[in-house]
DNA sequence: CGCCACCTGTTACAGCTTGTTACACGGTGT
DNA sequence: ACACCGTGTAACAAGCTGTAACAGGTGGCG
């Protein structure tokens, strides 16, 4: 359960990929909307006008948005506001725009979650590079998961290659672990020299929040069983008495 | 970059928090440097001073780093060039600090991959709320996959709720996946409406990209005896003959 | 120092999960 | 019409997984 837990979103970058970014262009001035949109459209974009915060919301409400374009003097709203407000709901990226482009009021705009700030008038060209900049940024984020699977992590001569789904011991020789106790041990891995308790392990491991009883000890009884020299006197996955399980061991971790 | 990967298993914020940001001050000039990394001290982050890409790199080799300061003239190295090598191989938030600021300049900046670009000279405050906000973006992409966890999946009137791990029919009642159930159920809902094929599906589940026989198709029967209304006639989880499986449903996602 | 409660390791077991295999049926192409 | 391919399904075996019970060790308190 865990691994599909995992692989989920690491499979998205893997199977599918939208090719055209859908923008919003937010700007109370239809001319000023007009023409961006019109540009973006040329520069192979879906640019999509809005004039509101309802219109923002409502496009939001009909489907994907990859970027905001949010003009920061909105008639009556505040755009700072607008992205204040959207960003303690969203993670779409959204970049303010402002004729005005004093320090204080760029450092508002950062401050509510603004990924970036465009003062006019702007050039097209540099408007261009920082929604490209900002939409590469936003999908290697989405594609985090997916890198980190071709990780090999490399611990007390043992090797975990998280794309082969391979652990191997010292000696080279492969191992085979089950789906709980390779979970496990990524856990593990992630927090090197880190005491765990039983309860962060199983929530780190997917867990829906219920006790486990001996679970957890049974699950690392048999990892041990599988990976130490001497499983009753064990030196790569030791106990913390009264708190949990510790990895004692560096990690290295190089890519795949 | 340790704690960014171990954020999927879902239990990045319920696990351990790293409290003082790292970053790295890159500048060939001595003065600038320390000024810098004075200043950054003085406002709560680990500030290390570097003068060359080979003690950028021997910073990354030594520990985790959340942001690098990269000044743009370097003596004989390129900032921009740097970030470009660095962005290649890494995910660590880059920006660039440079005292000439035309806009070709700027865009070569964000199209090496950087996150941000400030032109010298500059003020401290703004260079403050930029290092925050870039420190903050990348901590929110770092939990995205936890806030997926927290989220309410619901199609063809069932409802998936990934905190609790459960899943509800139209009747409210709720039903038992098996680990392996609950994965395809999460690729499936990741890509509605899209014919995923066997290998896919399999990837998605965390596969070593092995041939797995008929195991996604038992799979998909065992769902379906679970989900359909009549699994003989299946109208959520239906075949696309030749290519796959496909949710034919709409899936709506709400924060849980 | 001794006692006791708690913590952890381990074993055995039962139930469940999971993929493989084999067969049947329907669809498609020649 | 026939052959082949793709998919659904049932049966089965092996492995996985957590629970329960017991034993030994540890730490705190009197």
């Amino acid at each position: 359960m865990l691994r599909a837990q995992h692989s989920q979103y690491g499979g998205e970058g893997r199977i599918r990929d939208v090719t055209i970014p859908r923008l919003l262009v937010v700007d109370d001035d239809i001319e000023t909307r007009s023409m961006l949109t019109e540009y973006l459209h040329r520069q192979g974009f879906a640019a999509l006008p809005c004039g509101t915060e309802a219109e923002v919301r409502a496009q939001l409400g009909q489907g994907r948005v990859d970027l905001i374009l949010l003009d920061v003097m909105l008639g009556d709203e505040s755009g700072v506001e607008i992205c204040a407000r959207l960003r303690a709901e969203q993670d779409v990226p959204i970049i303010l725009v402002s004729a005005l482009s004093a320090d204080h009021q760029r450092m508002a705009g950062y401050e509510v979650g603004a990924d970036d700030y465009i003062a006019k008038p702007f050039n097209p060209d540099l408007l261009l590079a920082r929604v490209r900049a900002v939409l590469a940024r936003a999908r290697r984020s989405a594609s985090l998961i997916y890198r980190r699977q071709t990780s090999v992590f490399r611990f007390g001569g043992w090797t975990y290659d998280a794309r082969r789904d391979e652990v191997s011991a010292p000696d080279g020789v492969q191992i085979a672990l089950s789906r709980r106790e390779t979970a496990l041990l990524k856990v593990l891995l992630a927090n090197p020299r880190i005491p765990l308790t039983r309860d962060e392990i199983a929530a780190a491991m997917g867990g829906d929040g219920d006790e486990q009883g001996r679970a957890i000890d049974v699950l690392v009884g048999r990892l041990r069983g599988k990976i130490e020299a001497n499983p009753r006197e064990p030196s790569l996955l030791r106990t913390e008495r009264g708190v949990g399980y510790v990895l004692a061991a560096d990690v290295e971790i190089e890519a795949g």
